[in-house]
DNA sequence: TTGAGTGTTGTCGA
DNA sequence: ATCGACAACACTCA
């Protein structure tokens, strides 16, 4: 489910609903969630009040009186609040009950998602943390640097984007948007672009991501923040889930192709495997 | 009915 | 060290 846009959306989300709450206590009906001693993990968070929630690439991170609360939503993951009582769900795995009645609980049909108990101020130094690549929309994600960063990089364009160590964020939706927006081919060895391409990727990513924020994430099957609400960025989509159809830029129908095992979507009119052309 | 496909990433083997 | 395949799991669709 959730990229940078949508991993944001749930993080204003958090923010609105469980900020300055105190953690009455914790269920854990789904053991695999939690990284290390799930035990360990619901008696510590008992009395814990909840600071801020901040998010780094797809992390969740929830900051407590003594803890982070590193919270990974993989493919499924969502967070519902509840002011009454839970309607009951098989897909209900962690339950957050606060002092004052209400409660968060965390939803994962797969299963996939991952919670993880730290000391406070350790969340970025663990170590799949630490490894990742800077914010699309901070001020660190410069042109000069992603420019010598994907020159440094082995492998494919759409693999090595979605890899998190060069740039954090993009997921399988709006890493084959950004290639479409930039004209550039999935395929394309990632340190062999042109200046010029390396530009139009730079900025295309930094105005996929954008906007894709400020639509609240794109709701394709199930995704909701955290308020219950669904993204409205699907709207906007050129590529992803528009097998077929007529490419919004040229009219060529968009192409599905298998990329290490992703399903990747592109033109292949505007997003030529040899496209140097369009720098003349 | 069965198999393929689904928004992610950590791990394992070559 | 790096890269691709696979696993973790449930559900939908053809």
């Amino acid at each position: 489910m959730p990229e940078l846009p949508e991993v944001e959306a749930v993080k204003e989300g958090l923010n609105q609903l469980i900020r300055h709450k105190t953690i009455q206590s914790v269920d854990v009906l789904w053991d695999n969630l939690i990284l290390g001693d799930s035990t360990r993990f619901k008696q510590m968070l008992v009395n814990q009040q909840i600071e801020t929630i901040g998010r780094r690439g797809k992390f969740l991170i929830i900051n407590l009186t003594d803890f982070q609360l590193i919270s990974h939503l993989r493919m499924e993951g969502k967070y519902d609040y509840y002011r009454t009582e839970i309607p009951s769900s098989k897909h209900n795995h962690v339950f957050f009950h606060f002092i004052d009645g209400t409660s968060l609980v965390y939803n994962d049909v797969r299963k996939f998602g991952r919670l993880q108990l730290v000391n406070k101020g350790m969340a970025l130094e663990q170590p799949n943390l630490r490894k990742l690549g800077p914010e699309p929309l901070g001020d660190a994600f410069t042109l000069n640097y992603f420019i010598h960063a994907l020159k440094k990089s082995r492998g494919l364009l759409k693999p090595v984007l979605l890899a998190q160590n060069i740039v954090v964020g993009l997921g399988n939706i709006y890493v084959d948007e950004s290639l479409w927006q930039a004209q550039l081919h999935p395929k394309r060895a990632a340190n062999q672009l042109t200046n010029k391409e390396y530009q139009r990727l730079h900025q295309a990513i930094i105005s996929v991501l954008s906007l894709a924020v400020e639509m609240g994430g794109s709701t394709i099957r199930t995704y909701k923040n955290a308020l219950g609400e669904a993204g409205q960025f699907q709207q906007h989509l050129h590529v992803y889930g528009r097998t077929g159809l007529p490419c919004d830029r040229c009219g060529q129908p968009i192409e599905k192709i298998k990329l290490n095992g992703r399903g990747t979507h592109f033109c292949p009119r505007c997003q030529s495997l040899n496209n140097d052309f369009l720098d003349s």
